[in-house]
DNA sequence: CATATGAATCGAGAAAATACGATATGATGG
DNA sequence: CCATCATATCGTATTTTCTCGATTCATATG
């Protein structure tokens, strides 16, 4: 047999017995659709904060602006590994940079970003 | 020719140019050790984060408690799906839930998570 | 206790993200 | 200009995550 879990048809007979106007309850939980550029951003900066080495290099920045060829060593990564994550970071719009010379210096871009890693933080303390 | 980029040698003679008493700004950076602990809780709440599907569901929590055969509606996916993506949401301790008779209600563990989704999208506004 | 129902878990194929060598770019100093 | 050096980008092999049907589990009800 085929196809036993993803009818949306049960979801709605589910509801149909846990309401009285279950119509209502429906369209109101179909309206639930949050702005795809919001939701689009939200990811984005998610997406970019979700990865070990990236979280280290905020956690290095966070001391001081460092260039890349500094931040290769504090990863101990390759020197296109590390470009790559920065350039996922800048992207999000969690780091800028300057460039002087040879060398991009690169720093947090918004005091915003150390209340997101700190609630993070906090969050998975008491799970 | 092999492995032009992945010397650490590179990243450590880069900095000998850079700086007067570069053994002492190397060893600052390898000192760079945020607890593995901290990183590996900050990056299970971020992973669980980036995510349209699980950034939807917590929208909709906004509203509302809600059980896991309405948000099968607001996502239009099948129940396994959506069960998913509230356990990754459980683990991260972004959301908790209760049973009921035959139904577990969800709901978002703490406002914390109503500010690291706030901040995001406020980060993403200006980039 | 048989059946129905909502939810949780499992497993495997599909899709997405990551790692990193090779190469390209752009600045600097002979 | 030519060589060198710090970065940026590209291509692809590898790893991780996601999806979702099937199955199992738990609760309720006749």
């Amino acid at each position: 047999m085929s196809k036993t879990d993803s009818l949306p048809d049960e979801a709605y007979s589910a509801l149909e017995r846990l309401y009285d106007d279950p119509e209502e309850r429906i369209a109101t939980l179909q309206d639930i659709r949050p702005s795809e550029q919001d939701v689009a951003g939200q990811e984005t900066v998610f997406k970019a904060l979700g990865n070990e080495d990236r979280l280290r290099i905020l956690s290095a920045l966070r001391e001081s602006e460092c260039c890349g060829c500094e931040l290769q060593i504090v990863l101990d990564a390759p020197q296109s590994t590390v470009a790559t994550h920065l350039r996922k970071l800048k992207e999000a719009g969690l780091v800028k940079s300057r460039k002087k010379g040879k060398w991009s210096y690169y720093r947090i871009a918004d005091t915003a970003v150390f209340e997101l890693l700190d609630l993070a933080h906090a969050i998975q303390e008491d799970v």
